[in-house]
DNA sequence: GCGGATCAC
DNA sequence: TATGGTGATCCGC
């Protein structure tokens, strides 16, 4: 989620660990920019793993400040986390993993050390014709919105139970936390944060399982409006959206922050839940806008070239999209840390980045972003897709108690090939490589590949060359095993005999979710008969649903049944979040013989 | 094409 | 009781 930034969890400070300045808050890369990491070099461990650790100077990522939690006692925060860590294999890990970052940082200096003048002045100029033609592909003719919604799946949750607004809350469990609403976050507790240690800065706080269907009902009924001001919205995640509304500011003679406004207002009409929108002349600009004035509210960046520059000079590089605690070290080890910087140190930049990280740093640097859906490269497939761009990958991984037997770990695989032959099936995909994924007990993730002679996608298929993989690893101890399939491919004719298979088990699940309904409809008839407003209510957001529904199926004519068969069930879940009670169960059914129809 | 690493949510 | 899952990209081989 856009809100709660990944941590990669604690970290031990290297000499330069320290660069945790301001409030961090995320910043999810643009689809088409993609991340442009930092080369990764092969060093040796432990080159600069000589100090002992103490809590003083531990920088955590958990410590950084997002909206809402300015007054924590970030010393405190520190000093707990480091205490339920220190003594962990993960700690060990993250420990190793900052020596090695350590070790690149170091390489880098050196390098950057012995680059002449002579050198510097060219790699400048180069930079210089580089920013020119940067500057030159400027555009600011658009306006983009980015909408970003606030603490969602704790935010979700607190509509089914309005007591925990007040009282500190996290979802999530004992093993992870994914979202901390406002109350919880003054305790210092935030996403990605293991919920342990939750639990000890937060005693009281309150847990709550993740329940996705109902973020994802959620979801619609926010794109539903998203859609009203851009057709062509990208959904980023369940929790945001980037919207180029620079035609319906046109069409109703609005500033993008009046269409901001209207659609902030339109969004919890709709969901009873609030977001945060940034307005600016690109995509990422707006993303870094949405995140100004969190929780609900906006933030502008004026579509000016000087109003876009005096913004950016002084941004934190955090901030921007595609650098994450990596490469803000990296940089910051070059006396860069803000965006202006990046400026410059134009002539360091072009010197000691690969041209691709270089572009990207130089662009950070005058504010430039996105500013056409798809990408600027407009490199989407053209199969008749529109926005929707194809996958690259698909994957199933588990994490468990450690595992040493072999025949414990051929079990599981099994089991993760089944469920990626599964998912792949219904995704009306085969693959041609197949990667095992092994995470042994002290956190190091090894990858195993093979590509195939040919694509595949049943179980039976792809089994054998991935236990072939994974006994070229025993023995090992591990915590966690993936499967992934790549190099993919639509499935073919063959599909067919397929889509009639999983046509048996939508019917079984329809009927499922009908029964389902009957048994949740007894709880609540007695609120239902009290209430005639809200049938009322709910008679109009069905008679929208529909039309909705005959829609949405009208567009996905020819897919696959088990995607019908989602967007039946996220409508009927989107339905029930609207009208704020159980669906009978003879409005599934109406629900079910539309999608029927189709 | 492979494996490690970074980034985002 | 002890730190997630999915997807993408980049770099250097």
């Amino acid at each position: 989620m856009a809100e709660e930034q990944t941590a990669g969890a604690a970290a031990a400070a290297g000499p330069t660990g320290q660069g945790c300045s301001g409030q961090h808050e995320v910043l999810q890369a643009v689809p088409a920019h993609g991340p442009h990491v930092l080369g990764t070099h092969q060093l040796p461990v432990g080159a600069a793993a000589s100090q002992q650790p103490s809590w003083q100077q531990y920088s955590s990522v958990f410590t950084a400040s997002k909206a809402g939690m300015q007054n924590v006692d970030k010393e405190k925060v520190k000093r707990v986390v480091f205490e339920m860590s220190k003594d962990s294999a993960h700690f060990k890990n993250e420990q190793r993993k900052q020596a090695q970052v350590d070790a690149r940082i170091a390489q880098l200096k050196a390098k950057a050390a012995s680059i002449s003048q002579a050198e510097l002045a060219a790699h400048q100029k180069a930079a210089d014709a580089k920013l020119a033609q940067l500057e030159a592909g400027r555009d600011l003719s658009r306006t983009w919105l980015h909408a970003d919604m606030d603490a969602f799946y704790a935010s979700v949750e607190e509509l089914d139970r309005p007591d925990l607004k007040s009282k500190p809350m996290a979802v999530g469990g004992m093993g992870m936390i994914t979202t901390a609403n406002y109350e919880a976050r003054k305790f210092g507790v935030r996403s990605a944060m293991p919920g342990f240690i939750a639990r000890k800065l937060c005693p009281q706080l309150a847990f709550v399982k993740p329940d996705f269907r109902k973020y994802e009902a959620a979801s619609v009924a926010t794109r539903g409006v998203f859609k009203v001001y851009d057709p062509h919205f990208e959904a980023g995640s369940l929790d945001e959206a980037y919207l180029d509304v620079t035609d319906y500011c046109a069409a109703h003679s609005m500033t993008g922050e009046q269409v901001a406004a209207e659609l902030r207002a339109g969004v919890e009409a709709a969901t009873r839940l609030t977001c945060s929108v940034g307005i600016a002349p690109n995509a990422t600009l707006a993303k870094v806008a949405s995140d100004l004035n969190k929780p609900n509210g906006q933030a502008l960046v004026v579509s000016s070239r000087e109003a876009v520059m005096a913004f950016v000079h002084d941004l934190p590089i955090r901030k921007v999209p595609g650098i994450g605690k990596v490469s803000e070290q990296t940089l910051n080890a070059l006396g860069i840390t803000t965006c202006g910087q990046l400026l410059q140190q134009r002539g360091l930049i072009a010197a000691l980045f690969s041209s691709i990280s270089a572009r990207f740093f130089l662009g950070a640097g005058l504010g430039l972003g996105h500013t056409q859906h798809g990408g600027d490269r407009g490199d989407e497939g053209g199969a008749g897709g529109g926005s929707v761009v194809a996958r690259k990958g698909i994957s199933c991984e588990r994490t468990f108690a450690n595992m040493s037997s072999s025949a414990d770990m051929e079990k599981m695989a099994d089991n993760l090939v089944q469920h990626l032959a599964a998912d792949m099936e219904s995704e009306g995909i085969e693959s041609k490589t197949l990667t095992l994924k092994l995470k042994t007990t002290d956190f190091a993730v090894r990858t195993r590949a093979v590509t195939l002679a040919g694509h595949v996608h049943t179980a039976q298929q792809m089994l054998p060359p991935i236990l072939k993989l994974l006994r070229a690893e025993l023995p090992c101890e591990i915590r966690l095993m993936g499967v992934r399939g790549s190099a993919l491919r639509r499935l073919t004719s063959a599909g067919d005999a397929l889509d009639a298979a999983a046509a048996g088990g939508r019917l079984n699940a329809l009927q499922r979710m009908i029964l389902q309904g009957r048994k949740q409809q007894q709880r609540g008839e007695a609120v239902e008969q009290q209430q005639g407003e809200q049938q009322d209510e709910q008679h109009c957001s069905m008679v929208i649903s529909y039309r909705q529904l005959a829609q949405d199926l009208a567009i996905m004519r020819g897919s696959m049944p088990s995607m019908k068969q989602r967007l039946l069930r996220c409508h009927m879940t989107c339905l029930m979040m609207k009208t704020r009670q159980v669906l009978s169960a003879a409005a599934m059914v109406r629900l079910a013989q539309m999608a029927r129809a189709h």
